[in-house]
DNA sequence: TTGAAAGCGCTAACAT
DNA sequence: ATGTTAGCGCTTTCAA
C-alpha cells in the first residue's frame, strides 16, 4: 500500500472462501445463519476471516437483501434541546437493535428536508419524523413507501408518539389553581403546529369545569427570542399565570418579564412544557411539564423496528407517553398585583 | 400492491432504460456524466425516469463505485450541548457537500464506540471524531484505513480541528488580572481530556510572567453534576477566581457555591469555555471563552470531504480556530473576602 | 455517442 | 451441510 494513501479495496468474502476452502456461499452463511453450516466449517471460517481482517460490507449486504439497517431521523434543528434528547433515545434503541441512524436535520427548510428525504428514503428501512414541516399529506403518502413514525403529533393512518399533552396541561392549570391563581394564559408556539393545537385545546378543557379563566395569546417563535417577544406583548397587563407551548418560550418569557421588572414568581407564574435540561438550571427553576423525551425517542424507535420487522402497516402503534409536573421555582400563590392600570373588563386578576 | 404493504421492488435503471430505447449504461451516463450523453437523449431519459418515478439507488452505487457518500459522525453523548452545535454544524457542510451523516453516540462507553465503529467503518467515506473514547493508536490505526478528523485533540499524523485554547485562556486570565484577581484556580475536567491537559498548560503559560498564581483542582466529570462536586471540595478555601474546564462544570460551580452561600461574583469569579447557549441563560450569565462550536463541526466535515475527494492522507489539514472571550455576570471585581479561616500559607487571596 | 458485457460484494434458490 | 448459479441495481471497461 503506497504511503500517504488509504487501504485498497477490501478483503472479501471470496478471499475468506478461497484460502478457508469453502465455496462463498458458505461464508455467507457462516456469518448470517451461523446454524446452517457445520460448526467445525464455521469455525475455521471464522478462523481464517479474522486471519484476513475480512469485515463484511452492510451495503453489499443491503443491496442484494433489500434491508439496510439503517433508519433515517429526521429532525428540525438538532441544536435545539428538546430534540438532542429525543436524538439520544433514538440513537440508543437503533443501536440496541443492530441499526444505525442517518441523521436528516431539516434546518426549518422543507424544501431541504423533501430534497434530504428524497435523496435518502430507498438507503434507509423506516423514517423517524421527529420535527417535520411536511404537510400531512406528503407524510401519508411517505408513509405508503416506507414504515414511518411521527413524533410529538398525529396523523389518521400513520402511526406517532405522542406524550399525554391533555393530562400535562391539565396538571399545570390545577397546580395553578392550588395557587390561587383564578386565570391563565397560555402563550402558544407555531401556529401550525399540532402539539400546540393540543395544548391550548387541553388548557381550553382543563379550564372548563372550574372557575378558572383562559386566554391565549400567540403564536411565537417556540424558542427563547420568542418567549422575550411574548414578554413585551403582555407585559403591560400582565396575567398572574402563563402556560407555555414548550420551555424555551417560557425562559424567553421569564426573561422578557423580568428586564421590565415583573417579577416571576411573585407577580406572574410561569409553567413550561418538556423539562429540557436547562429547565432546571436557570433561575428561577422553571416548573414545568415533564415529557418523556428520551422515552419518546427511544419508543419510536422500536415501534418503526417492529414495523420494519413485520412488514406491515400497522396503524395501530401509536402511542401516548405519560407525562408528570415538575414543580419549580417559577410558579407560586397568586399574590396582591401591583397597581398597573388594567382595562376594567378583568376584575378577577 | 397489497393493502397494508409498503411498495414492493423499486423502478430501476432497466425500466427506464427500456422504455427510452436505450441500453441501462446509458441511463447510467445520463445521471451521473450528463455530459457524455447526447442532450436529446438525455432529455428523453429524463423524461421518462420522471414518469416512472425512478430513483437512483444511492446505496447500489455505492457499491459499485466504492464512495458512499456518507460520513459517520462519533461523538459521545448527542445529548451534551457542546455536541449538539457541533453536529449542527457537521450536518449542515455534510448537506451541502450532498453528503449524510451516520450518527454514532458511543453513549460514553469504548466497547460500544468500538463496536459501532467497526460495523459501520466500510459504510463510510470518513470518520469525524468530534467525541471519542478511543486511543491515540487506535485513531492511528483508523486513520489508516479511512479518511478521520478528530476534533478538540490533536494526534500526531492525524489531522484535527481545535479552537484556540492557548489563547482563549490566556483572554480569561487577562480578564481576571484587570478585574484585580491575584491568583486563579484552574477547575480541570477528565483527566484523559487532551483539552484538559492543553487547558490547563495554556492557564501556566498566562500566569507565568504574570503576578498571578495557578492552582489547579480536580479532576472532575465534565458536567453540571462535576461542577457541583468541584464547588463542595474548594467551598472551604475557595479562591477568588476560577476557570472550568467547560461551561457545564462552571455551571455546576456556580450551583454549588451558591448553595453554599458564596455569591458569584461577588465572593467569586468563574469562567467558562465553549459558550454554550446555556450560558447566556443561567443567572448570572456565565462568562466565557466563546469556542466556535459550529464552526469547528462545520470545518471539520469540510476538511474531512477534502480528504475524501483527494484520495489522500493530508496529516496537513489541521487548523486552529479563532475564540473570543464573551464577559457575562459571573465576572467581577475582587472585593474583600469574608472572614473564612484560611490556611495561612495563603496571603494573597 | 452508444451498446454489450463484466463486475462491485453479497445473498438466495436450487442442486447435490 | 455444502456447492452452483443467478441476481440485487448500478458502473465501468471495451468495442463499435
Amino acid at each position: 500500500m503506497a504511503e500517504g494513501e488509504h487501504a485498497r479495496s477490501s478483503v472479501t468474502i471470496y478471499d475468506v472462501a478461497r484460502v478457508a476452502q469453502v465455496a462463498p456461499s458458505t461464508v455467507s452463511r457462516a456469518f448470517s445463519r451461523p446454524g446452517r453450516v457445520n460448526s467445525e466449517t464455521a469455525a475455521r471460517i471464522r478462523r481464517v476471516a479474522d486471519e484476513l481482517g475480512y469485515r463484511t460490507s452492510p451495503l453489499a449486504r443491503a443491496v442484494s437483501q433489500s434491508r439496510t439497517r439503517l433508519m433515517a431521523l429526521v429532525v428540525s434543528d438538532v441544536a435545539n434541546p428538546f430534540y438532542a434528547e429525543v436524538i439520544h433515545g433514538a440513537q440508543a434503541a437503533a443501536t440496541a437493535a443492530g441499526y444505525t441512524l442517518l441523521l436528516i436535520d431539516a434546518q426549518e427548510s422543507e424544501r431541504l428536508e423533501r430534497a434530504t428525504l428524497d435523496r435518502t428514503l430507498s438507503s434507509v428501512d423506516g423514517v423517524l419524523l421527529a420535527g417535520t414541516r411536511l404537510s400531512d399529506s406528503a407524510i401519508r403518502m411517505l408513509a405508503k413507501q416506507k414504515p414511518v413514525i411521527v413524533l410529538n403529533r398525529t396523523i389518521v393512518d400513520v402511526p406517532s408518539v405522542v406524550p399525554d399533552n391533555a393530562r400535562g396541561i391539565r396538571l399545570a392549570v390545577e397546580h395553578l389553581a392550588e395557587l390561587g391563581h383564578r386565570s391563565v394564559t397560555y402563550v402558544s408556539g407555531p401556529e401550525a403546529s399540532w402539539a400546540d393545537g393540543a395544548r391550548w385545546r387541553a388548557v381550553l378543557e382543563a379550564t372548563a369545569g372550574s372557575s378558572m379563566r383562559a386566554r391565549r395569546s400567540g403564536p411565537y417563535a417556540p424558542d427563547v427570542a420568542g418567549g422575550v417577544r411574548a414578554a413585551e406583548e403582555i407585559a403591560d397587563r400582565y396575567p398572574s399565570a402563563v402556560i407555555a407551548y414548550n420551555d424555551q418560550l417560557a425562559i424567553g418569557l421569564i426573561r422578557g418579564l423580568t428586564a421590565r421588572g415583573v417579577r416571576v414568581p411573585r407577580d406572574v407564574s410561569v409553567v413550561g412544557f418538556d423539562n429540557i435540561p436547562v429547565a432546571d438550571l436557570i433561575t428561577p427553576g422553571l416548573t414545568t411539564v415533564a415529557a418523556p423525551l428520551y422515552t419518546e425517542g427511544a419508543t419510536a424507535t422500536r415501534h418503526l423496528l417492529t414495523l420494519v420487522a413485520s412488514g406491515q402497516r400497522g396503524t395501530s402503534l401509536s402511542a401516548v407517553l405519560p407525562v408528570k409536573l415538575v414543580v419549580r421555582g417559577s410558579t407560586g400563590r397568586r399574590g396582591r398585583r401591583r397597581s398597573i392600570p388594567t382595562p376594567a373588563a378583568e376584575g378577577d386578576d
